[in-house]
DNA sequence: GTTTGCAATCGTAAATCTACGATAAACGAA
DNA sequence: TTCGTTTATCGTAGATTTACGATTGCAAAC
């Protein structure tokens, strides 16, 4: 039976989960890293980079777009992908509020009510 | 054949990964927002305030204590779970170093190089 | 038009995830 | 000890994820 009860959730919370889920890979968080050093596109140097074969990179890369997280054009015969800062903005911004309601520290004794 | 390349990342890489995949599904979003607002262990809480069955959230909590997001402790017949600050700590850190490297916004003429 | 090279998609297989009900375990209270 | 409450675990089912090779599609080059 499964088939997730997302849409009982906030937008919010599932457009955070999503962010949280494209980047719950090792291999797409090395994607966003390598696209990010590059500060350029890779296209299929990723592929290179990874030990992982084309077509899984291809879909590493489909998921990423589908987050937002990074932009693919077609640049002749190959395709260009760039991250995408309006999708980074996003992200920035869930996670930080996240983040933001989180304990900070250890020491932090309202992480550890009464009850306990 | 898949079973998970992951070994051939980083050990950084993966750790990151593993904390945005506890966070990749919005009732465990919901959870950590919960705990968090009340600032105290909500045990069972939970599923009354979720559109989830118990064993369900045992899992989910399950799966956020191993990516050492939360804790439980035993409190009588009941368990109290509580944000684990350490592990936020780290969340914090990580994350934070993934979204630095990350464009910042959309004038950023770096993320569009020469290329695209 | 044909070939070449790169990337997306298809088909496949195994593993994992999500979810639930049912059962078991742990604890306090009666 | 027995009962009720609370939580974890087991068993199960279907969907999704991960990964690969093979194929297809597309644009430039010949």
């Amino acid at each position: 039976m499964a088939t997730h009860k997302r849409a009982e959730f906030t937008e919010a919370e599932q457009r955070l989960a999503a962010i949280a889920k494209a980047l719950g890979h090792p291999a797409r968080v090395a994607i966003v890293r390598l696209l990010a050093q590059r500060r350029a596109c890779v296209c299929g140097e990723l592929v290179l980079e990874l030990p992982l074969s084309q077509s899984t990179v291809s879909q590493h890369l489909k998921e990423l777009k589908a987050a937002g997280l990074v932009q693919g054009e077609v640049d002749g015969p190959r395709v260009c992908y760039c991250l995408d800062p309006a999708g980074w903005a996003v992200a920035r911004q869930l996670l930080g509020n996240l983040l933001a309601e989180m304990p900070t520290s250890v020491p932090d004794t309202a992480a550890v009510p009464s009850c306990c």
